[in-house]
DNA sequence: ATAATATACGGTATCAATACCGTATAATCA
DNA sequence: TGATTATACGGTATTGATACCGTATATTAT
């Protein structure tokens, strides 16, 4: 075995997202970021299936079906995910993934997981947050999304703050760049 | 040499994104997608400097100063940035680093790159707009990206109100979300 | 060659954003 | 239970962003 192959296996683990392996859902190979953004140790996710990566049952079964098509057709899938950390905490990710075996997908799949917000580590987004985050993507003023909520404008300031606090940035802007922002659900 | 280690490096070639290895700015490896991503055949790229993946040579000596306190500090660092395909088309990524000697972050970096949207809307970006957009996704002001690019703050005014124009959003926030990483399409 | 655009800079005017000061209630958590 | 956090709102003060007015040169496209 030569120096190239070392050198790619040395890239793989040390690369700044999270990638792993899978054979039909179990996980056969990960890097060090895959184990570390979901608060295991390698070794413990090795020959483990998928679900426990996954907030539930539902959400695995939910899961497996997306993308299978594409797979079929192109050979990879890309969407935004939710996973679970070891304690529990939802970590939202930026998923892709490619299959070696087109012909039945998930037989053999090489995937990457991207946290999206990986500045926060843990502290979720109440529900305000979420929606004054959706006017903010739409360009809205502080003035346009307290008329939205019916709320005052001095109170959408508020929740900015928070938000530039939580996330360590300077402004609006690079809170927006920083962010892959799922629309909010409620 | 193991089977782990082979496992590892067919996974770093088939990922499901861009990645690579470098070594004080030259290309020590890279797979199969960042390959494709820029247009050129592996072998190509290998040994090569970087230098020839960014739109000009000013933007390649700006980004080696970017996030090399980050990556000094807490040996990762990520941003936006604007790579150039072989053909000369501009490609906007998501990119992600980890050195793997922080007292020389250049010195061993493995890198990934996700490319963000393959052409804006079919606006594409001068080499100044570029620059001003990587100081706003850092949350830089008019100001302090006129002191980083020897301008006046009058001229970054300038270059953000076309930004603004060029992509029909009201303001900077917007922008920002709309060049973000996998923005849902509305 | 003319038109359009990008670059670069000056001014002013207005509104938005941010950071402070304060109060108050409700919920959650150790 | 006491501490913390989220919510909600009021004020003020400063800085930043945006939109206009103008000029000028350089490049690019038709």
């Amino acid at each position: 075995m030569n120096d190239l192959t070392q050198k790619m296996a040395q890239a793989f683990d040390a690369a700044p997202i999270g990638m792993a392996v899978s054979h039909h859902r179990i996980i056969s190979m990960c890097n060090t970021s895959f184990a570390e953004m979901l608060g295991y140790d390698r070794p413990d996710l090795l020959g483990q299936s998928f679900r426990i990566l996954y907030p539930s049952h539902a959400e695995f079964d939910r899961v497996r079906d997306i993308g299978l098509k594409a797979m079929e057709e192109h050979g990879s899938y890309s969407d935004e995910r939710m996973m679970r950390r070891k304690d529990g905490v939802p970590v939202w990710c930026r998923f892709r993934a490619r299959t070696l075996m087109p012909g039945d997908p998930l037989a053999h799949l090489v995937m990457s997981f991207a946290p999206i917000r990986d500045q926060l580590d843990g502290a979720q987004l109440t529900k305000r947050e979420r929606e004054v985050l959706s006017g903010l993507s739409r360009g809205l003023t502080s003035k346009e999304i307290g008329r939205e909520l019916g709320l005052s404008p001095r109170t959408i300031e508020d929740v900015r703050a928070r938000l530039l606090r939580k996330f360590e940035v300077k402004n609006t802007s690079e809170l927006l760049s920083r962010m892959s922002y799922a629309r909010p659900t409620s």
